[in-house]
DNA sequence: GATGAATGAGCTTTCATTCAT
DNA sequence: GATGAATGAAAGCTCATTCAT
């Protein structure tokens, strides 16, 4: 067999995969990962319940591949590199910016992995270790280098960080989540104005003469 | 039969609905909803199967009764309430150290509301309606009137109350839930002063001249 | 303890057994056997669950007093019996009629029996030996005094009996059970007297001369 | 996929409908509805439990099945128009007979029927409405025909046809599902013409000499 | 490779029956 | 005697998974 013909072949593999993966993670968001059979994924995808087996091993294979396959991570950890260089006003509101933007983007995604990581330990893990601790403590040293030392004895910048990724997902949680946009709509950009100017005037603090120099 | 008796027949029965809805409740914050049995919760009760339907008409019922019962809506109002009289200072660092009390003595309460409100729209409405639309807007005039009005036309007051929630709760859910306190422990002291100065700061924003008379 | 009290309780306890009786019946007449259950029978009879066992051993134990107490077999026979001295139009006029009446004045014991006897081997055992072929016997017996043995040769008298039965059984079942009374409201004498005239003209059969001097 | 083998697949799903409807008829017919389980249906069938509801929704779309399935309405309506164009002897002949002999084809219909009706007031309207009613009118109309409009006005003739209807049924009950006929066993032949000769002198009446003309 | 019929474990729920009070 | 809480077997039904075609 040619070897085009065998990439072809993978090719379509790799595209059916994606397609029951897709079909999946919008069912699971709409009604959640034990309200879906595997019967409604494969129709909604338009094959047979059978042929869902050729493409995964078992429903709770398929969630571990709609995890790694949607992995924020190497998008997050890459955002988080990019702000390295900027000063922090910049870094903060491109942080802001780009991580309103993945949850929007990624909005079903974020739904099951609230909703699933909690129950899946070993997920919860990886998660924590391969994004959160090592994107905490990026974006920690990165603060730590603007508001200097001192600030950084006053405030837990580890902490510090978390709440800003808080302050993010908490209100996109409650706009599009729980639907409070339609009590109260409200400006994508109002959203990440107002947090970043909290949080910029957060991190600074009241500003003394010993900081003056040091804040960028 | 004397009145002693009912009240005590009344008194076990209280007592063992509590028993099977608190059983219920880490079972659920455990392994979720779905994939907790009545027969699980039963036994782990210490009573037949067929003994739960004398409490409870269904598994759904329970549910609805779990998050009734427990529900932290009068607690929060009744905190946000508290804050009223206090100086700006005071009352944040009351609410979010009476918010990450509450989170953590309702620990499998967060866990199974974060897991089932999504799914559950009637329940998520409610929740929207009679705790974080009027919460938000009690603690949005409380910091108007802290602030200022010209500051509250630099930022959206509603979104920093919501994000200052989100910070309470997304670190909660980092330490508590995601086992990050693991990787790093932090003091629960730290943490809640980390949120109110950044917090504070952040409203406040950098003074300037027109600020001066306001702030508390 | 004397005697009176025993009795009076002895009295006390059937009455009680006759109530609970009387509510089965009037329950498995309308919703079946299956579909009623222990609860509702002692919950209707005013009495606790439990309570219904120191009457009666079980369900089936109840349904088969129901069958015995209420049985018509003593009633049927007695009518029967006060037939023999009549003409044969006074006989059939007063076995439709009296047959009617008892119908109509056992309607729940009627709807039970034709449900349940047939799923009760031994019940239906026991009717059959006991009123249907005594019964039978006696009114063929009579027929045949009255119809002569010529008729009673080219008529089955005991398949004519059981059909004066059936006619009388089948149009009780329709307006009174199926409800066909509502499409086609008929007087009780237009039925009993309808079943008669067919009855007695059937058995009588085409006068020929040989007959003449036996028909009463 | 080539034609054949869809109207195969589906010629065996309709035989596999078919066998289950079989088995739930005959088990009905034993022991009731109520008391035949789903898996002693799958089971005397050889199938697995899961696998009857592939065939029906759930068991009671497979009672309104079997009751539609087998429904007599459509037989017996045209037992009826064949009689129209026949002389009164041989129509009444001609509906014993096929009565008896649909009684006798469908022994086990005819047992569920009779204990399920009762019970199920949406189908015993329906039953009323399509066979009775339709049926006794023009079974009615034809017997005034032939007898004429002065007996129709002696004898209720609506009245006479459930008569009739239920010679043949309850001589049937009683011979085939009460099991009269091991005490008494009667050749079908008997059964039949006794009914037939009971009705016919019966509708026809005491001949005097206005009806004369009319008998058939 | 694709199918979908078949499976049976497991779910929620009901209910006849028991028994401590 | 009377109660009703407790039981657990058994019901109807669903669904992840297998496998012959």
């Amino acid at each position: 067999m040619p070897k085009i013909a065998a990439s072809e072949r993978d090719a379509f593999y790799e595209a059916r995969r994606e397609e029951l993966a897709d079909v999946a993670l919008r069912l699971w968001a709409e009604k959640g990962f034990d309200q879906t059979s595997v019967a409604a994924i494969a129709r909604e995808a338009g094959v047979a319940k059978g042929t869902f087996y050729l493409y995964f091993d078992s429903k709770d294979a398929l969630l571990l591949d709609v995890l790694r396959r949607n992995s924020l991570i190497p998008n997050i950890l890459a955002l988080i590199e990019d702000l390295q260089s900027k000063s922090l006003d910049e870094a903060v509101h491109g942080f802001v910016a780009g991580a309103w933007r993945h949850l929007c983007e990624h909005r079903d995604l974020v739904r099951v992995v609230m909703r699933e990581l909690p129950t899946h330990i070993d997920q919860a893990q990886r998660f924590v270790e391969h994004l959160m601790v090592p994107g905490n403590a990026a974006l920690a040293g990165f603060l730590e280098k603007h508001v200097g030392a001192a600030r950084a004895e006053e405030l837990n910048l580890v902490i510090s960080v978390r709440a800003l990724v808080g302050m993010v997902l908490a209100v996109f949680l409650t706009q599009e989540i729980l639907g409070a946009g339609r009590f109260l709509p409200v400006a994508e950009g109002d959203i990440t104005k107002t947090i970043c100017e909290l949080f910029l005037n957060g991190v600074r603090g009241a500003p003394d003469e010993s900081m003056k120099g040091v804040v960028a």
